[in-house]
Parts: C-alpha cells; structure tokens; sequence
DNA sequence: AGGACTCATTGATTTGCGTCAACGGACAGG
DNA sequence: CCTGTCCGTTGACGCAAATCAATGAGTCCT
C-alpha cells in the first residue's frame, strides 16, 4: 500500500495520536472519551514526498486525517494522470469513500512530507454513527471540501487560463497585504497543473502579466501595480474565497 | 426570489411536508419527532419550468430538498452561465452552503417543474445539531454529491468530448438492458451541456458514433453494437458510476 | 394558413491551449 | 571536472472545440 523510497515511520498509536486530534480546533467539540477511542485505533505516520497513499479504486481501510504537509489527488486513466485537487491540513482525506465504504475515485500521493493519522475505516465509521458531535464534525469538513470542489470546477469552466493565473497570482498578493515582493509558494509546474494547463501555458501567460501590473522573476512575484491586477483579476470569493471548517455543536432538548 | 412565470402554488406545509419526507427512504432512520418539527417550519412549492429557484451569491433562507422534476444548477459571469450540474429528486439543494450559513455559489434554475420542500434554514440547521439522525441522513447526502462532483471533475478532464458522448450512451444502454431502441431523456442541448460542450460539437459528434455501433435518429438512440460500444467507451464505475444515497443509523453505547 | 417561436443541423472560420521538441540553468554525484 | 537529472523557457506546429452564421424542421399561437 506505502511505496516510498525512504521506509514510513510508524509511531506508536494512542498518546500522540489523542493529542494530535485535541489540537485540531473544528474537532474541539467531539468529547475526550470519542478521541480517544479513536486514537486507540490509529497510527500517526509520516510519509516522503512522491509516496503514494492510496490508489484509485482502492476501497479504504482507513480514514485518513492531514496533520501536516500536503497531498495531491490524482485522476488517473490508464498510466496518466491528472491533478483533481490539493489538500492542505488539517483535513479529512476524502471522507465520503470512508463513509460510504466505496471505491476511491482518485490516487492520492505526498506532495510535500506529509503526516497523516490513519484510523481504522470501521472503527471511525462507528464512532461517527454513536457520537453526535464528530458526525457534525465531519459533515462540516466534507462540507467545506464539497464547496472547494465547486469553486474549482467554476474556475476552470468560466476563467481562461490567463485569468486564472492572475486570479491566483491576485490572491496570493492579498494574503501578503502591503509587500511588494514575495515568493510562489509552490514550483511552478505546481501552480501550473493546480490551475489546470500546462507548465508550458503557464510559462508562456507569465510575462503578459506584465501588462496589468504582476511581474515574476524566477520564483517571485512583484506586484508593480495591485489596482491594476485586481480591475484586471477581479478577487471572487465565490471562487477564490476560502471558507474554514467550522462545525456546528450539538444541542439538546426542546425542538421548540 | 422566485421569479416565475406562473405564480408559484405553495401547499399549506404540516401534513404534506411530513407525509413527502416520511416517504424519502433516507430519511428512514430519522424520527418522526423530528421529520414533524422539520415538517411545521416547511413548506411545499411547485415551480414551473424555467423558474429561478436562488441566486448566485444569495444566502440561503432555506434549506431545499428536491422532492420532484429537476433543477440545474449555474455558475455565473457577467451575462453568460454555465452548467455545473444537474440535480434529481430526492436529494438536498446544496446543503453545505445551508449548513455554513455561507452564499450559494450557482444559481438554481428549474429544468423540469420541480416539487420543493422548503425548510426554515434555522430550524433545519438546529434539528441537524439536536438529532444525530438527521446528521447521519445529511452527511450521507452530502457525501454523496461531493463524490458526484468529483466523476463530473474526472470525466471533463480525462475524456475528450466524443468520449464523454458515447460514454453517456453506452450508460444510457446499459440502463436499458436488451432494448435496442430507446429515447434521449433530455433535449440535445441539455445532453450537451451536461457533458460540457456545445450544442453544435454534439451534433457533430453524433454522426461519427455510428462507427461505434451507436446510431442516433432524432431523439431516439439506436443501439446496434453493444459491445462495440462498450468496447471503444467503457462504462467506468469510477466515473460513469452513480452511488445511492445510503445514512449510516446512529448507534450508542459500549464504545468496545 | 401564416408568423414566431425553439431546437437541431451544417458549414466556415478562429483560437486557446496542448503537444512535440530543443535548449539553458541549477544542482548533485562520481 | 564532467555528466546526469530536474526545472523552466521558447519555438513551431497541430488540433479539438468554440464561435459565428445560415438554414431546416417542428410546434404553438392567432
């Protein structure tokens, strides 16, 4: 199930495991005695980049939480694949196949060293159906990721590709209010298959930018002009806005 | 909000919003304490074809289920829409966006007259946080269209558009088992745009599938090599699969 | 019957973006 | 030092699908 080059380090289960989990705030509601049943039927594993999760079609064994790192979904049809989505911590890796016991749709792979708690697929089935708090947990988390996907969807299918990278180049600048210069978080051909074409594309729209104000220069980018980049890049948050995972609390007693 | 032709009929809510949500077989497990709570702050309303049920952006003021008819739902630009997806009965109307208190990210349009039950957005967010349920019933829901999004996700990306056409035929045929004749279920335009294309690449497209034993004449799909079909699109579960909506039951006690 | 719809088809043309290929810089290892 | 590999850039080319445009076929309405 794990290739990697280096061999996973396998810690032992039960105390980190607990305390990974009460440090993860959109879980903060789920009672200690939930945690830490889970947490008797985890391991915390740390897996090298390029290590590959889990494969398409695969139906889970476990269901897997992002402590740290990220991971990369991959559709894969024949011996090609394609990026479907990135997932940053703290996450659930796709909850929905957990849940429904069902076949994964998509390969998913390390992309920067990721930590990973596993939890044992029935183990987490059962506690999700007995405790009311984590079963809002998770219905916020696979919330949130069903958003994602649309906004993601909507940017492929109503944004050129030059748009979508100023789009992205544009937001990046708004979370780094006031600096003018600052590096890409990620390698270009990162951005390149998260924005859906190819590095070449990418390569090629990069200078035009130029002209509403975004320069690159290697791996960073100098915003020359953020007034310019923003009348030509509209920031959207119905499609660039990221909403955090923030589950409801359960409440009791009188429907009225 | 509504802007329909027709003025909307609203059914009185109590009986006929209990009696449509006892009949939901994924609703089964969910008590009728708080399908009957659910029921008195809801109503029932029939759209006529081409009604706009919400728009873009609007936070929801209810949460929707959609009990009959279909509705597709639309991301915007400026002027022009595009399809994102379309919906079946019986199933909840974005609820991620209900559930977060967060605005819709599409538009929501009625494709064929549509029967909607209309539950007060507070009142349906406070039964999911009281009735674990109900929890279970929404996250299966929920989960399921996410994994719906993500097929529609793989099959734009790996498949060219005379693929995603005679991959739609060949699950159209399969679903027809032994009938060698049978009709579209929608109008072309509406086939098109639910594979991602336009109207005229479609009835391109069409003409050159008889080279795969699909003829089509009219509206009607003739079906004169199966396993040609088969053979030059393959019915991928992992794409072409569609999942029922299936809640775990909640259980309690003995964590062991 | 005759307009006025919408839907589908077909043609001509454009274009965005992928594909193929070659090349240069940065690094690592023998 | 040279030689591999990985990443990014650039050029030439091709193609799938969108766009623009015109023409039937069917249906509804007066």
């Amino acid at each position: 199930m794990y290739q990697a080059s280096a061999q996973p380090l396998s810690l032992p289960s039960g105390a980190s495991a607990l305390e990974a989990m009460q440090a993860i705030d959109w879980l903060s509601g789920v009672s200690t005695d939930t945690l830490s049943l889970l947490a008797e039927r985890s391991v915390v594993l740390r897996l090298p980049k390029g290590a590959q999760i889990f494969e398409q079609a695969e139906t889970p064994g476990f269901c897997q939480m992002l402590l740290a790192g990220t991971i990369e979904l991959l559709a894969v049809r024949d011996s090609e694949e394609t990026l479907v989505e990135v997932l940053q911590p703290v996450d659930l890796v796709l909850p929905a196949a957990v849940l429904g016991e069902l076949p994964y749709l998509v390969r998913a792979r390390v992309r920067d060293e990721a930590t990973l708690l596993l939890i044992q697929a029935d183990a987490f089935r059962s506690a999700v159906a007995r405790d009311h708090a984590l079963c809002l947990a998770v219905l916020a988390s696979q919330a949130t990721q069903f958003r994602r996907q649309m906004k993601l969807a909507k940017a492929v299918r109503l944004r050129s590709a030059e748009e979508r990278i100023g789009s992205f180049l544009v937001a990046l600048a708004l979370r780094h209010p006031g600096e003018a210069r600052m590096r890409l978080p990620v390698e270009k051909r990162h951005i390149a298959s998260q924005l859906g074409m190819t590095r070449e594309t990418l390569s090629r729209a990069l200078p035009t930018l130029a002209r509403h104000g975004l320069r690159i220069e290697g791996d960073t980018l100098i915003v020359e002009d953020l007034a310019a980049a923003r009348g030509a890049f509209p920031f959207d948050p119905l499609i660039d806005g990221r909403d955090p995972i923030k589950p409801m609390l359960p409440r009791q007693g009188n429907p009225k």
